[in-house]
DNA sequence: GTAATGTATTACTCATCGGTAAGACGTTAG
DNA sequence: CTAACGTCTTACCGATGAGTAATACATTAC
């Protein structure tokens, strides 16, 4: 084990990326996505950035990956993610609380 | 407004740093302290190393600072902390949300 | 079999970042 | 006033990271 490294080191440093958080994103909304469809995606990106990205995201435990035919299918590995999230929300928890209720209501109004 | 960079861009460069979690922490558990202080709980530090780090939170919006004497007292920037955090954790939700749920399950047990 | 596709890997460049050291600046103490 | 203190700033160094290009490795198509 890692003491100093309570696993929310990786997510962190994982996260701090604005393409890697938008990976996330994307197979998070559109489920299982091949290294492919989702370089599709970035088209200042050379594929193999999102391999190395994806590289990443998997050694960090944010996404997994299967083989399907020539292709490899990346997914959110939704459990790892939100174990790795939950402790440092638990602290912060009374602040971030007020302020994802106000989003809340905003989405009822404007859906309503 | 910078639509490239939506204010949780900052939010997440800020986090990646063990370092500036730790002072975030620090601020959260002890209310406002000077960089001295802080700088204290860093033996293997140098104080300006602290005061860059603090910097940094103050551009990103998630510290404030108020002059005492010669000395700034830094605190967290709840308001602005909850709502550049808010919008991400909302589009996630239903990922950390039974986590959190276990978690604090398991706090009451420990408790009890 | 060979060719073409999809992904991973390596080596490289360039920018950024964390850290330090040294000095500047403002503030309190003498 | 001068001296000491606390913080900020600047310049610098070393390490890390994102990105590319080229290559290697599988797998499917022909």
């Amino acid at each position: 084990m890692s003491p100093p490294s309570p696993a929310g080191d990786e997510l962190f440093r994982a996260l701090a990326d604005p393409t890697r958080r938008r990976i996330l994103d994307l197979l998070r909304e559109r489920g299982a996505l091949s290294v492919g469809e989702l370089a599709a995606e970035f088209p200042d990106l050379v594929a193999s950035g999102i391999s190395k990205h994806l590289m990443g995201l998997r050694a960090a435990g944010l996404v997994a990956a299967t083989r399907h035919g020539r292709q490899q299918l990346y997914r959110l590995d939704a459990d790892a993610f939100a174990d790795a999230l939950a402790p440092w929300l638990a602290k912060y928890e009374p602040y971030w609380s007020a302020a994802l209720e106000r989003l809340r209501k905003l989405a009822e109004g404007g859906e309503a």
